[in-house]
DNA sequence: ATTTTAGTTAAACAGTTGTTTAACTATTCT
DNA sequence: AGAATAGTTAAACAACTGTTTAACTAAAAT
């Protein structure tokens, strides 16, 4: 099945419309064991860059870079940029209310 | 890369171990559009048989099996049968220890 | 100026995934 | 018994995913 849609979060929360599709899209960037070490790496230590995650994870820079897209894209990480070096956090808000549709209903 | 592991869930929880790869099956199982709307009708019909779900959405019974059995295999969905009927509904448990690893650290 | 350091990008490959179709079992209804 | 209902299973197929490798840009340090 075609893949269209693969926009660079311009608007970081999903209410209003809060679709499930979109929904989804987090959910499946958190399927990967990589990609969510890299997210429970970012709970505890807040603000890292892309080689210390590697690093820590063990994995090639290039890897992590592969990843980072997904995460990104699905609006979880938030990247802040300082020289030629980038900081990655989460997006918190977003995920709180991604988890939030389950609580009663 | 090969996959061995996708025993049926024997204990319900998590904790304890609560291991990254358990967590991950379980996003996995929710990454899915088509299983997402499954998981979200159990969230306000709390229970349902296979065939409501699969009319109610659309989808062949045999799409829903299908999906049926990687849902409850990440532990996300209990069954109970009643003569040729299968009622399906969620294990807001785990799901709830599932994404309490967010809040704060 | 040249060498690290930090990060991105693309090709290639095996493995996995979602969907459809069809054949199948077991239970319930007439 | 025969037909409908509820569910499972497997094959097939295209599309997608995670990883490795290698070539690349740009900033920082020597």
């Amino acid at each position: 099945m075609p893949e269209f849609s693969s926009q660079p979060p311009t608007s970081v929360t999903l209410s209003g419309h809060g679709k499930t599709e979109d929904r989804a899209k987090i959910f499946a960037a958190l399927s990967d064991p990589t990609r969510l070490q890299i997210v429970e790496m970012l709970v505890t230590q807040t603000e890292m860059s892309g080689s210390d995650i590697a690093n820590q994870l063990g994995i090639s820079l290039s890897l992590f870079c592969h990843h980072s897209k997904t995460l990104a894209e699905a609006g979880v990480l938030q990247i802040r940029r300082e020289g030629q070096t980038k900081y990655h956090s989460l997006n918190l808000a977003l995920l709180a209310e991604c988890f939030a549709s389950f609580k009663i209903g």
